[in-house]
DNA sequence: ATAACCGTATTAAGATGCATAGTACAGATA
DNA sequence: TATCTGTACTATGCATCTTAATACGGTTAT
């Protein structure tokens, strides 16, 4: 579910939310369901329970998960996550436009991309 | 020409490499024009010369600059970077599509987005 | 020649962020 | 009551970034 990857020169806490936000958007796992305890994951990634109790605390100040004293961490519900998700991606889009057009890249080069992009077959 | 942004996390001599690529690709500055030297871009923006030389030496790593002993360092020539930038960039896109299509955002809202770009006037 | 400028190298110190280790407290549950 | 949960705190080690000071080799103008 969770890997750690240590050539990765962002930090251990930062790979572990990023990895966690994916699998809440994309909905597998479901809203109010219960993720490993801070030990336990800790335990499972050999790592440290510090690490993995910052990364809760990200995720749930980003309102992707909550946690209960004494019970537990739980994901959240996600809908205006997604929403968010989708903006930020078309937000992207745009910001990336405008840095093709800065160095020249075409029209036309650019939209032959997104195209072929589209036109993939779904392999999952 | 350079100017430091505290707030960005990222490293200075990172910025300052970013900001040399930025204006070496676009023609601002143009083959074998000299950069101002270590000691003075030091000076002028009130960093250590160090962090200066750690900025050149990866700027002439990565071929953007190259430097001649006792007399300065010099802007190289472009046109194989400025090929590669624009392949990073249509590769950027390519990715953003992948990311695009596993979050649901449709084609047609993200071709929207990309036409609307190209669209607008030359502000500069 | 010599002073003033260039790039380059080295060593030492401080600051910061990340990760670990250990301990402790409060609440839930079997 | 024992064991699980989240949470908090201090201390330590480590890597990276930045600064500081000094030094060396090469170029250039006076």
């Amino acid at each position: 579910m969770i890997v750690i990857d240590y050539k990765d020169r962002r930090p251990i806490y930062e790979q572990i939310v990023e990895r966690f936000q994916e699998l809440i958007l994309k909905g597998v796992l479901e809203a109010d369901s219960q993720l490993p305890s801070v030990r336990n994951l800790a335990m499972e990634l050999s790592i440290n329970p510090n690490t993995i109790q910052k990364a809760y605390s990200e995720l749930e100040r980003q309102g992707y998960i909550y946690s209960v004293m004494g019970k537990g961490s739980f994901i959240a519900v996600t809908d205006r996550l997604i929403k968010k998700k989708k903006e930020e991606i078309l937000d992207a889009a745009s910001q990336l436009v405008k840095l093709a057009k800065e160095y020249g890249v075409t029209k036309d080069e650019f939209t032959r991309v997104i195209i072929e992009g589209f036109k993939e077959e779904y392999d999952d």
